[in-house]
DNA sequence: AGTATGACTCATT
DNA sequence: AAATGAGCCATAC
């Protein structure tokens, strides 16, 4: 039995537009400690859609024209894996952004990925 | 307006 | 253990 909030159950800013799931996305996303990743299905917990983790995929394909900016590189799949590194301006620049912050990668998947985990859904209980 | 698709994840073969 | 199906719901066509 999975118990999803509906859309319209979460907190919204301005009920007649129906973005604030990406805001919301974005701003966990801006809160990840640099040299922390989290994972698209952990923030999707964290904002009561358990089970809408292609959803925050989505909000991160379209943060890149957003203000203030979105660590985005900060966001991997379940396994470690930058599965969205084929989305940066260039196929490297994922790895690059997080090796500067200190995370190791490696084959396209990011080293003692537990230690470096942040959930949202504890970090910001 | 209906169908297809996706930076995902989990349960079921 | 690997493959498949099913949810998720906003966009694109």
């Amino acid at each position: 039995m999975k118990q999803n909030k509906a859309f319209s159950e979460l907190p919204v800013a301005d009920s007649s537009k129906n973005y604030t799931f990406f805001e919301n996305v974005w701003d966990v996303v801006r809160q990840i400690p640099k040299g922390r990743v989290t994972t698209y299905g952990a923030i999707a917990n964290y904002l009561g859609l358990k089970s809408s983790a292609r959803m925050v995929g989505y909000a991160m394909n379209a943060c890149f024209h957003v203000r203030p900016k979105v660590p985005a590189q900060r966001v991997v799949n379940r396994n470690g894996m930058l599965s969205g590194k084929a989305h940066f301006a260039t196929p490297t620049l994922m790895e690059e952004l997080l090796q500067k912050e200190g995370i190791m990668v490696e084959s396209d998947k990011i080293l003692n990925f537990e230690k470096v985990f942040w959930d949202p859904a504890i970090e910001l209980a």
